[in-house]
RNA sequence: GGGGUCGUCGUCCAGUUUGGUCUAGGAUACCAGCCUGGGGCGCUGGCGAUCGUGAGUUCAAAUCUCACCGACCCCA
């Protein structure tokens, strides 16, 4: 086996490989014209879909029930909630004109729907009876970015799920943030990500929440990504749209609210970016164009054999309830090999006369790049084992980069060494916002995460950069 | 918001400085045929660009001027 691929190392240069992969596996077209929006291929829109579907169902599970909210929102609604606007004021699209004529009430295309859905939520609930309240939608939302967009990685339009979830106590909504992070981690489980967790900063809360918490995916080169995030909304919203509720004491109530928002195009990007390698893509079942391709090997004078041969084994591993494709083009083998790596497909069974003759097939993982022969008894058996096995491979390696990213530092030295090699640093912090400032500037662009979820609430330390007792525990990282 | 760079076949790039050689060249991709076939093989042929858009200067514009549009980079 060579190893492989002529685009760029992933390891060489990680924003060469990801533009490289992302074209060459026909995910993403990014050649529409118009900055911040892409075209989703359907290989990209397989994942997508699968991850719609996880996602869905587990909120479904967790009894949600879909809804579809338009996607404009007019202007004064947005401006019931100040935080809120003022955070979202200069990055929403609006609509001014439509039918030829200056529109009297502006529309807004959604940054996100709390603004669209709150107004509703105060017709539909009136008493407790009509609570808890838990919908979601799977839609794209609009947001005009200033920073530089980066296909999946920052765009203009971007495809999530947001909940929006009403509940009459504070203890149940706070428990529904918990939930939350239980989806986002079952769902990753299934993805083979590993994320961790963090309690945002006071500044760096969605707007109007009382507190955030945030998902982040390390990838190879350092930085992190953020796949989703959950919100404590306490009453800001419903308070803002006028929503309250009968209790059973005969009292007018205001209820207290949540949202949750898995970036699907960004948890997408995570896929990709984790588990790919030199040679493209790296899948699990049920993600790639197919599960499994057969190349058949020809030789001149045995093509009928193997010909037949292929078609039986496609019968067999179709007939098993595996996506199974025959590429009988008349590409060379090796062509193949490379251009079915490239996209993720995670076994090929190659068969040729010598397979015919032994009755036994080759079979390549994509994950581990390599080969094992075996009877053709076996094959389906050793299949089924394959697609845990290469699961868990992928598992583990995000768990091991997750792991090896991190490191504690204690002193403003530390901090800047482990930032210049591109690590997620841990670190005692004191809760000033200056001070994250100073880190920002100092290591060209790490950002205080948040409190380390999986960290007791109260450190011993000092804070690493200014040395004032630490208040918290977070992480320092570069993210997309 | 401020500064800069750049727009040429699907993609990447040459040509622009010094207008005429450009009827715009190459590589790659794509299509057809042959050959091959256990890791992107080879050969032959083919398709493919109103040179971002518009206006101007000129006998002559991919090349010079202006405006617009778009993309990218840096700084706040």
């Amino acid at each position: 086996m060579k190893p492989s691929g002529r685009g760029p190392r992933k390891s060489d240069d990680f924003g060469k490989w990801f533009d490289y992969v992302l074209s060459e596996a026909e995910l993403l077209d990014v050649r529409y014209g118009v900055k911040g929006f892409v075209v989703y291929r359907p290989n990209a829109m397989k994942i997508v879909a699968r991850i719609y579907r996880m996602l869905e169902g587990e909120l479904e599970r967790a009894g949600h029930r879909q809804v579809l909210f338009p996607v404009v929102i007019p202007l004064s609604n947005m401006k019931k909630e100040t935080e809120h606007v003022k955070g979202f004021e200069d990055q929403v699209f609006m609509i001014e004109r439509a039918g030829g004529e200056e529109l009297q009430e502006k529309l807004v295309l959604r940054p996100t729907s709390e603004t669209a859905v709150y107004p509703m939520v105060a017709l539909w609930v009136r008493s407790y009876g009509h609570l808890p309240l838990k919908m979601y939608q799977s839609v794209a939302v609009y947001r005009h970015e200033t920073k530089a967009t980066r296909p999946l990685l920052r765009g203009r339009e971007f495809l999530w799920i947001e909940t929006h979830d009403v509940f009459p106590t504070e203890k149940e909504a706070e428990e529904q943030v918990l939930q939350d992070l239980d989806v986002e981690k079952r769902v990753c489980q299934e993805l083979g990500l590993a994320f961790m967790v963090a309690d945002r900063e006071p500044w760096d809360k969605f707007p109007g929440a009382e507190y955030s918490y945030a998902y982040d995916v390390p990838l190879p080169d350092g930085h992190v990504i953020q796949i989703g995030t959950t919100h404590y909304l306490k009453d800001k919203f419903t308070k803002a749209f006028d929503v309250s509720f009968l209790g059973r004491d005969g009292k007018w109530e205001t209820p207290v609210s949540t949202c949750f928002g898995p970036g699907v195009g960004r948890m997408l990007a995570a896929v990709i970016a984790t588990h790919g390698d030199d040679g493209g893509l790296v899948l699990p079942f049920g993600m790639a164009e197919h599960d499994v391709v057969i190349v058949p090997i020809q030789q001149k004078g045995q093509e009928e054999s193997v010909k037949s041969k292929c078609a039986e084994l496609l019968d067999k591993i179709g007939g098993a309830g595996y996506d199974c494709a025959l590429d009988d083009s008349d590409r060379s083998p090796g062509s193949k090999f490379f251009a079915w790596e490239v996209k993720g497909v995670p076994l090929r069974v190659e068969v040729g006369p010598k397979e015919v003759a032994e009755r036994k097939v080759t079979v390549f993982r994509r994950d581990t790049r390599t080969r094992e022969t075996m009877g053709e008894e076996d094959l389906l058996a050793r299949m089924g084992e394959l697609k845990g096995d290469m699961l868990k491979t992928l598992a583990r390696r995000s768990q091991d980069l997750l792991r090896e990213k991190q490191k504690r530092a204690t002193t403003r030295a530390e901090v800047t060494d482990l930032a210049a090699g591109r690590y997620i640093i841990k670190m005692g912090f004191c809760g000033e916002r200056g001070c994250a400032d100073e880190i920002r500037k100092a290591t060209d662009g790490y950002e205080v995460r948040g409190r380390a979820l999986d960290e007791s609430a109260k450190p011993s330390g000092n804070c690493a950069w200014c040395g004032r007792p630490a208040l918290r525990t977070v992480y320092v990282a570069d993210a997309y």
